[in-house]
DNA sequence: GGATGTTATGTTTACGTAAACATTCAGTGG
DNA sequence: CCACTGAATGTTTACGTAAACATAACATCC
């Protein structure tokens, strides 16, 4: 029964908020106008820093502001402009190397930009689920979205969203329908395997993502694209689900091929399960086989041996992701189209000329 | 020129909303009212399935929300409410192994309780720059906060916060300032450097994580405070900075130590760099030196060799977080006190009897 | 010196919702 | 059969802000 009291809190000492907020409730407008001895409508000016205030009466509502602890009202203040500058992002988990990432700079480059970011989590990736989120948001406070997911999960759902809401999706193709910003998976996968050929390899191995994933689909088939026009004959394609776990089972394999020389791994977790693998059996790298990644997570140069890996820009995925986010809602126009974020072959070493035979 | 024209989606067949919304403005309470021929109580009535309704009457009312696309406009919702449903999450940088999986159950936890989590990034951790974030959060639309982050910078942050927002801070001690949920940092510790003591090791090593971080201090302190209690000379204590390159730096100097067979590294990530770094020099794990570490990240299951470790419940943390939370909001009422996530010991194959020399 | 700006400030109103209060109407008991 | 109850619905109002529209005071120009 002590505790409800707090108010004044900091102001204590001088003369605190009187009766000026009935419950706890922080002071409002009109309160600081009142102690000011001016009209709520100044007070709004000073709390915007619109022009036509005396720097005197200025001062004076400074002063009334801070006696009181005056806040504005985010939601007085949204419900009258009619945006809520807050960003919605939807993903299914934050738990990706790749999607932390992303998300820290979108939420770092939003709220440069005055803008907060909602997280909106979707705990099951089924069409449903997603559905489900969208509708959720649309009685949300938010007046756009970036979304980060399969882009044929959001099909059907994409509809339930207010009219006004603009949409960017990350890490997804689409580019027809929606603005679309993703790393450069050909261009990145294109360097890796080129670097492999370069240095003399016959051919290149892949470790592939899963199925469902985007990401993974478009470093496999660049991959094979990449093969096919050096007129490499592509080995069978040998699928993970990005863990490290599946990596190490993956790789059991591949060690028994005694051809391999070279494997490309979708991501860095993959290629350190590979690299266990190829350890444990003996096969030493990248004396015997060459491995390369994707992402770089920071880890990946502590592997044994500190991995060669592509470099992926997440920061800049994000900033862009709101970038064209914020662009859509000053022209209140949805775009198409993608904008790829270029990648960087990082050369450590996993990977050298093949053994000579 | 035709993007712009989205307004009812769905429904275009059967008569869409005419010009029930001026611009793109989706439809209000008014709009269903006038279209379902009640008043606009009513509609809210149904909207938030209060009692004194007949079956028929929000037929109707359903009815013409559908063919508006009605929804609620949550910024008047949470003026006249005065409250948000959305909880503000104060963090460094997502891009921290517990930090992300910590948030995504926050998010979740948020979500099933019908509450939104609204990132607030602090980009450089000093205290103004937390102060900054934290009156930024004044004017937020949030009716809670949780923070991950050292209480040293919080301290003179929490000031400048509306007296009625709850906070619940993680991965920090002032408890008795604060309700604040934690691993068990102690406890993992404790078993982590008993686990080594049972298996015969004399002494076990510490490469803590960096000084301003207080879960390093908690886990220095209890690994002292063990060795202590069995009655051990405690090695001197190696630091890192969080990072697998800190981790093999430091590393290589325990490598040197002829007498050191057994290390109990602060984190994951570090525990990698180490055991690289023993590898280069030619020390085997877990023959000539053990090597355990903290998170449980999932990868360490794929280091050479796989890590013995100590899993932290993240999940567990964010689920408290949010617990705590929302039980302070509806007392409206701070509580104060410690809770405490355990951990447990995952045994792998980086851990064994010391060398017999 | 009066018409005309210009600048600082005040007043009214609307944003969309929901609580509080008012009304209507059908059924019930005396 | 009428006062009364209670359920269904309508009307008024306030939440805190800011745009739009006044007004007041004072300088400026011819």
């Amino acid at each position: 029964m002590e505790a409800v009291e707090a108010t004044g809190s900091t102001s204590v000492s001088s003369n605190p908020g009187e009766r000026s907020a009935r419950r706890g409730h922080s002071a409002s407008m009109a309160d600081v106008a009142r102690l000011a001895g001016v009209s709520s409508q100044t007070v709004s000016r000073v709390s915007n820093g619109y022009p036509g205030v005396t720097e005197e009466t200025r001062q004076q509502v400074l002063a009334a502001m801070k006696e009181l602890g005056y806040r504005p009202n985010s939601a007085a203040r949204a419900l009258k402009r009619g945006e809520f500058r807050t960003i919605g992002l939807i993903t299914f988990t934050l738990s990706t190397t790749g999607n932390v990432r992303t998300i820290d700079a979108i939420a770092t480059s939003a709220a440069q930009e005055g803008y907060a970011v909602t997280l909106l989590p979707v705990a099951v990736p089924t069409q449903d689920e997603v559905r489900g989120a969208f509708s959720r948001l649309g009685e949300l406070a938010v007046d756009a979205v970036i979304v980060i997911m399969e882009v044929h999960l959001l099909d059907a759902a994409a509809l339930s969203l207010p009219p006004h809401v603009q949409v960017v999706v990350a890490d997804s193709d689409a580019g027809d329908r929606y603005t679309v910003v993703d790393t450069d998976q050909a261009g990145g996968t294109r360097d890796a395997v080129k670097h492999l050929l370069d240095l003399g390899h016959r051919t290149v191995w892949h470790l592939a993502g899963p199925e469902d994933s985007y990401a993974a689909q478009r470093r496999a088939d660049a991959w094979r694209d990449t093969l096919d026009e050096a007129g490499r004959v592509p080995p069978p394609l040998v699928r993970g689900d990005w863990s490290a776990e599946s990596g190490y089972r993956a790789g059991l394999g591949i060690a028994d091929q005694e051809d391999c020389t070279a494997v490309f791994a979708a991501n860095d977790q993959m290629a350190l399960g590979l690299l266990r693998a190829l350890h444990e059996r003996g096969r030493k790298v990248p004396d015997d086989v060459s491995v390369i990644g994707f992402d770089d997570i920071p880890e990946s140069g502590s592997f044994q041996p500190p991995l060669t890996t592509v470099h992926q820009d997440f920061a800049e995925v994000g900033r862009r992701c709101v970038e064209g986010v914020l662009r859509q809602m000053q022209q209140s126009t949805p775009e198409r189209g993608t904008t790829l974020v270029p990648t960087r072959l990082v050369l450590r070493q996993s990977t050298a000329r093949p053994p000579s035979r």
